[in-house]
Order: C-alpha cells, then sequence, then structure tokens
DNA sequence: AGAAGAAATGTAACCGCTTACATTTCTAAT
DNA sequence: ATTAGAAATGTAAGCGGTTACATTTCTTCT
C-alpha cells in the first residue's frame, strides 16, 4: 500500500508543503507551530492558513525522533477493572489531556516482574514520564529510569524520606487509623483478610497499621488473624468463611480493601451472622460499592481522583524542569454501619 | 540537559553502536530485530549479544517514522470511571499487549466534540489504529479515518450492514427482550431512566428497545414515561423520585443501566416502597454492583470483556491485512429479583 | 543617511531507524 | 573448476520534523 496516498486521496501534507504554500522554509512553519512568539504576526498568519488549508498536522514520530520528546506519560497499574484504580487513572488522563500528553497505558495485574517488563516496553515506546503504584520494585528500575531521564511519580503510596517523588498517602498510619478505633470501641479479637502483602507494599502496610495498633493498646499482634487471598467479592467471602470457622472467632474482621469486606458481608449473611452486632466488618478506600452495600460499610476514604490529578500534574512539572515536592494525602475513616 | 547522556552514565547505544560492536552493518541489525529469518544463524547470535551486551532497545520514534507504523492502538472511551468501559478497555489492553501493541487512551465525557478532538489527537499521535464506543458520530470523521488508512472498531453497538467495522452488541434487541419479559408478566405503566438520548445511540437504542416492545404488545409507546440523566447513583434515585411524584406511577422502572437501577433502588428505599412488589426495577449491563445490591437486579448482561479483547484481536488481523468480520455478541437476560 | 543591534527568516545538519537496491558470499549443478 | 542463482550482507537514501547557526531585514539612534 502506498502510505502517501489513501485511497484515491492526495497525500498528507507535510512541512515542506506547508512552507511550499505560504511561501517560507520549513523553520519558519516549525516556529510558527512550536513557538508562534518569536515569528511576526504576518507570516504567522499566513502559515497558520496554509496549515489550515492544507489541513496539515505535523507527524508525531517526526517530531519525536528531531525533539526526543513524545509528550506520552505512561501509567503503570495493576488492572484498570479495580475501580480504584479505574478511577484514579481517569483523573490522572484528564489533567494529562489538560496538559496536551497523551496517556500510554499498561498493567501488570499485581506481578512484579510483569511490572518491569512493562516499565520497559513503555520507557522503549518513548514515555516521556511514568506513573507507578506503590513503591515496591528492584532498585535497579529506578536507576534504568533514572539513567533513561525518565521521571517516575509513585501514587497510592507515599515515601517522602526515600528521595523519590510520590503523590500518594501513608497506608500504614491510614490504616492504624482505623484499628485504633476498632480497638478503642473494645473489640480485641481481630482478623484480617488482605491482598497478599509479598508481592503488595500497599497491602503489607495496611496490614502492618493493625498490628501497630494492636501494640499500641498492648494486644499481642501474634494474635491477628490474617488471611491473604486475590481481589475478589468471591475470595473475600471464602475468606470471611474460613476466618468464622476457626477455633478463636474474630469479633472483628477488618479488610485491607472494599471489594474483599463486601465479600465478607455476603459471607456474614450467608453464615446468618448479624453486622456489627455478631461480627464488625471493615473496609479500605471507600468505592461507590461501599455505600450501597447492604449494611453500608465503614471504611477508609482514599481521595483516588484527586491523587490521579495532582500525580500529573508534579509529572508535568517535572517535565517542565521545575522540582514539585511529594504530596501525602489526608485520608478520613468513614463510619457507617458495619462497626 | 545532555540527551545523550544521563547523569554520570553512558549514551544510550543506538543501531550504530551495536552495529560497530557486532562487526555488521546497521542493516544487519535492523534485520536481525524486524526480520531474523533473513539473516544467518551465526550473525543473528553475534548482534544479539551485542544488544544484550549494551542493553540495546530500539528507539520508538525513529522506528516509527521510518517504517510509518507505531504499534500503538488508541481507544476513546467516554470515560473509565463507568466500571463497564474499565473492564473492556482492561481486556482490549490485555489482547493488544499480547500481540505487542500498546495502548493509547483518552476520554470523552460522552461529549461527541471532544470526541472528535480526541480522534484526531490520537491520530495525530500515531496510533495505527482506533477502537470507538457507538456508531453516533458525522460522517466527516469516518472519511478522515479512512483517508488516514487508520482502521476503527466500533463497540458496545452492532451495525452489521453499515460497512463499518464493529464488535458490540445490538442495544435495541437487547433492551426489547428485556421489555417482553417486563409486558409478560403484566406490567403496562412503564417508567424508564436512561441516559441522554441525544449524543448517546446505545441509550437512544435501548429506550427505542422497549418502545418496540410495547408496540408489538399493543401498548401506546407514547406513555412510556421516560426521564433522561446523566450516569451517578445520585441522579437515578433523583430520576427515580420524580417518577414516582408524577401522576401516574410507574409499575416498573426501566433504566439505561445498572448504576442509574442501583440509584432508583435506593430512591425505592426512602420512599419506602417494596422492589419489585410495589414497583419492579431493571438494569442493563450486569456489573459488579449488581448483583451485591440490596436486592440482586434483575439486568442484561453484556460480555464486556470479550468484547474488549475481541476487538483487539479483529483491530490486529486488520493491521495485519487480514479483512475479518464484524461481530455480533450475544447478550443474556439475568433475571433476580427486581423484578 | 548610516551604523549598530535586534528581530525575523533561511540553510542544512541531524535525530535513529528501515529498506530498496547494490554487492559480496555461499551453494550446488554442470 | 566454473558459474548461475540463491542467500547474506552492505550502502545510502529517505522518513518528517527541529534547531544551531548563518543570513537577511527591520528598528532606532546618532
Amino acid at each position: 500500500m502506498d502510505k502517501t496516498h489513501s485511497s484515491g486521496g492526495r497525500p498528507v501534507p507535510t512541512v515542506a508543503d506547508v512552507a511550499a504554500a505560504a511561501g517560507v522554509s520549513t523553520a519558519t512553519v516549525s516556529r510558527c507551530l512550536n513557538s508562534p512568539t518569536v515569528v511576526s504576526e504576518k507570516t504567522l498568519k499566513r502559515v497558520m492558513e496554509a496549515v489550515e488549508r492544507l489541513g496539515y498536522s505535523p507527524n508525531f514520530s517526526a517530531r519525536a525522533l528531531a525533539s526526543n520528546r513524545t509528550n506520552m506519560v505512561g501509567a503503570i497499574i495493576p488492572t484498570m477493572e479495580n475501580a480504584i484504580f479505574a478511577r484514579g487513572l481517569q483523573a490522572f488522563q484528564e489533567e494529562l489531556q489538560r496538559h496536551g500528553r497523551t496517556l500510554l497505558v499498561a498493567s501488570s495485574s499485581y506481578r512484579l516482574d510483569l511490572e518491569e517488563q512493562q516499565i520497559k516496553t513503555l520507557s522503549a515506546r518513548g514515555a516521556d514520564a511514568l506513573l507507578l503504584i506503590g513503591y515496591q520494585r528492584d532498585a535497579r528500575i529506578y536507576d534504568y529510569l533514572e539513567k533513561r531521564d525518565i521521571p517516575v511519580v509513585l501514587t497510592w503510596a507515599s515515601r517522602p524520606d526515600s528521595g523519590l517523588l510520590s503523590v500518594g498517602f501513608d497506608n500504614r498510619k491510614a490504616m492504624k487509623q482505623l484499628a485504633d478505633m476498632v480497638i478503642q470501641e473494645g473489640y480485641t479479637a481481630i482478623g484480617c483478610i488482605s491482598a497478599e502483602t509479598g508481592t503488595n507494599d500497599r497491602a503489607r502496610d495496611r496490614v502492618e497499621g493493625i498490628r501497630a495498633a494492636m501494640r499500641d493498646a498492648h494486644l499481642d499482634p501474634g494474635t491477628l488473624q490474617l488471611i491473604e487471598t486475590t481481589y475478589s467479592i468471591e475470595n473475600g467471602e471464602a475468606a470471611f468463611a474460613q476466618l468464622m470457622s476457626g477455633a478463636a472467632q474474630p469479633e472483628v474482621v477488618m479488610c485491607g480493601n472494599d471489594v474483599l469486606a463486601i465479600g465478607a458481608l455476603k459471607g456474614a449473611a450467608s453464615l446468618g451472622l448479624r453486622v456489627p452486632e455478631d461480627v464488625a466488618i471493615t473496609g479500605f478506600d471507600d468505592i461507590e460499592l461501599a455505600q450501597v452495600a447492604p449494611y453500608p460499610l465503614t471504611t477508609v476514604h482514599v481521595p483516588h481522583r484527586r491523587m490521579g490529578q495532582l500525580a500529573a500534574r508534579v509529572l508535568v512539572e517535572t517535565l517542565d524542569g521545575l522540582e514539585p515536592p511529594s504530596v501525602e494525602l489526608p485520608v478520613e475513616i468513614c463510619r457507617r454501619q458495619t462497626l
């Protein structure tokens, strides 16, 4: 297929065509498009008319090659199926769009090896900058990105003293706050359903927050009944059933996220347990589901949208040569009916 | 900043470096990477070792410029916040990834003008192909894309006879099927909460499906009580309240999607109405929410994941020069407790 | 009017890769 | 051994922009 012609149409115009049409050099056309201020009013007008008339739009790859910037920003998230990531990503994308950048997406399925692969793919694809979730990954990856001058923003976590740019919140502190409240209410037999803590720093930090609260209250953190499973309502339900069938039934089940908590809630219903009278349940994230559930869920509200938006802003500023500081966003305990 | 050097590191290697290291020409290096079969076993090995040793990875923009393909596929969806799009997009992305393509994302916020702008942006960014939602848009856009040889797949709808490639389902038929069932159950006073039908062909077709069912059953489609609103639980609740406060209260409220239906369900609860005894409610999409709602929702199940995956497959095939046919996916009525 | 300096524009090298075409090397048949 | 044809490799011309540097055209001041 002849790539300069579409079926029966005329060739796609290039700078040279515009330059010829406007009677100027290609350099001037380029300047009109990229820094209109350095060009005279008159030529600008003439060139822009030619651009309009020919329906010219600059070839992206050529521009990227010559200027060494793609204006694309990559995001690597575990999965868009999780509403929290979808929401954060949407806000991220909107803010990027506002700044003339385009979003490249890859997903890791919560696997560190796949994430590393995606990081390489997206940087090879020319992403100018990257958004990543959490902080846990091989140090060599950070080296690789630094060597390539690809700025990174970490989200969904906060590492103010790591030297890495982040826009997120403190998972440990947030969960500890919730656990403090739980313990304050008199609960001592605590169960926890978490995502896998081995490969997921957010999950690990949250569990750690519970343990810290227990220590503070002179409860033995060793008594925490922890079940790790993967993200789904069904798994939450199964884990809940398992917890409640153990020797020492917990009085409260703290879940690593709302989806697992909804599963626990379903589990309680099918075991005929009243919530919170027989067993209290808490979540994390405050997704839409949390408020619509049979019992409105007590959970931790995370400002996902704001996080995505700020992450974009911070990256764009970095690309513009500034050095914006990391941001730690506040979270809020939402006490509803399950505790 | 010196782009060939990172802070203190060595320059990023190019084909020329690899060629020199392996003692071959740049053409041979390129061939090793792109069509290893035409190169001799021995040189291939030598070149790949050099690639490995130098940590070479081809410059994306240069490759795109020279070969006129970016291996990026764009998707323009209303918003990722809607779980159905997030889910479909995730499947789309996974399948693209499997075929060595990367996903570019833009969002239109359900606005046709923004969508058009995004289409232009993504094609200017070099997207090799595009996924779009629905079929309603200016004919000139299809011309534009055809002129640029950018294949498109339409999803979330089915237009077998339009000449456009689509992987989707028939919204009208699906909703009619549900409405047939509703009418079969003896309901005649029908209300409907829909997304805006003016700019959303899926919404329009679904409402049309209800009307068609009414006509078939000799009910006057003019009696359909329709409220249009935008996507959110709150709006669904408000619309429901409005419907029920009218002179002729509907016996059943059919909603354009599950989110609106959940809102209606909340509305019913706060009005003290029993579902389905006092008023029946139906949804559309079968998102997770539908099964967890206070009353499990009667709705239409749409195979979002499968749609996203097939859309990717069809686009990749098209890019590979094949001419895959459009696909119309079956939907399934999920009768649960709200009807 | 003439000169100095600023502003606008032009020239052409370069970005890193692919690929058409030319050349060399190998294979196998005469 | 020779040679035609196939296979492997090399040469170099783009791809379509950007931008450093050179040149021309304005201003403005003496």
